[in-house]
DNA sequence: AGAAGGCCTGTTCAGGGAGA
DNA sequence: TCTCCCTGAACAGGCCTTCT
């Protein structure tokens, strides 16, 4: 019923589940987008950040989990991991029968991450990553795998698309961003997230075992959202003059150049919102820091003239 | 429910330019 | 040369959000 097979290595057996589907089709990327993703405080030298956008090196992991409080009694029972291949993605879902497995997947992470050291996450720097990283320090056996940089997708898709959709949570992403019916699957008859635990402990028991297997398609959807996610912030972050975005995502990436100090890219895509369709409010608020960069280029004169209009508009 | 990254806002301070 | 003002950087504190 969970599909998967027996694996083994030095610590042990565990389930390996493994699937390949033909969408999303591999992200592409590129250093100076990878540039405005990563966390400001990530100091990647000219020949990380090199290695790091090649998407062949990129380890996309989603973890299930016997609660959402760390600590010592939490664990990560299905490690789900997938990355492209063959043009289209490879998904393993790494999962622990009993807790006397814990040791041989996190062997199995460990090995994953070496081959790929490019961790891809959602919310995984918050969430996923210290969790795992808590398990490793627990077997006082098995070291805390290093990986050569982590792109967690949330806070640039916060960034991106809070103004337009309110929530970013990864399943309102892909109904209203990234289309449910073009990703190729549905969420209709996903499992509720809060009675993940549940299922697992239902399994342990040996109570059900229907639970535990809609787990793991829900890890399954979650590992392909975000590898469309990924595909789709790429691809806008990289269509910067020519793309067709909508007029909110234009200023939300205006927006998320400023603040990464990408002044002058900045201004220009401002100016290319502000010739669109925006929310009075926002378009306020695009004027105003177009004129703040026109002016820091020294462009007075088109800085007086967003000034004058920002004066001449009816909002205080 | 717990953790923590990042955003937002407000405050402080240093440095540079203009004017007396 | 001194004073004043403006700007930008740095920092702190509070808040929000996401994960199972």
């Amino acid at each position: 019923m969970l599909g998967g097979e027996i694996a083994r290595n030095r610590y042990g057996e565990f389930l390996v589940a493994r699937q390949w589907y033909s969408s999303p089709e591999r992200c592409g990327a590129d250093t100076e987008v990878l540039r405005l993703l990563l966390s400001a405080n990530s100091e990647l030298t000219e020949w990380e950040l090199q290695r790091a956008a090649d998407p062949e090196k990129w380890l996309l992991l989603d973890t299930e989990t016997t609660g959402l409080v760390g600590g010592t009694g939490t664990y990560a029972f299905l490690i789900g991991l997938a990355w492209w291949e063959s043009g289209g993605i490879r998904i393993e879902q790494l999962f622990m029968r009993d807790h006397d497995e814990e040791h041989s997947i996190l062997l199995e992470l460990a090995d994953r991450l070496a081959e790929r050291p490019v961790l891809v996450t959602f919310n995984g720097k918050c969430f996923d990553w210290p969790l795992l990283q808590n398990r490793f320090r627990m077997t006082r056996q098995i070291a805390t795998p290093a990986f050569a940089a982590h792109l967690d997708l949330l806070h640039p898709a916060r960034q991106l698309w809070r103004l337009q959709i309110g929530s970013v949570r990864l399943t309102e992403l892909e109904q209203y961003v990234l289309g449910a019916e073009s990703l190729g699957w549905s969420r209709r008859n996903d499992i509720d997230s809060s009675r993940i635990p549940e299922f697992y402990f239902e399994f342990l028991r040996g109570v059900a075992i229907d639970g535990i297997a809609g787990v793991f398609h829900h890890n399954r959807m979650d590992l392909r959202g975000l590898a469309a996610l990924a595909g789709r912030i790429f691809r806008m972050l990289s269509q910067l003059e020519g793309g067709e975005q909508e007029p909110l995502e234009l200023y939300a990436i205006s927006h998320l150049l400023n603040r990464r100090g990408e002044c002058s890219k900045a201004r220009r895509v401002y100016e290319r919102c502000l010739s669109m369709k925006l929310p009075e409010p926002i378009a306020r608020r695009a004027r105003n820091e177009a004129a703040r960069l026109a002016k820091r280029e020294r462009d007075f004169g088109r800085a007086t003239e967003l000034w004058n209009e920002l004066a001449s508009s009816s909002e205080p």
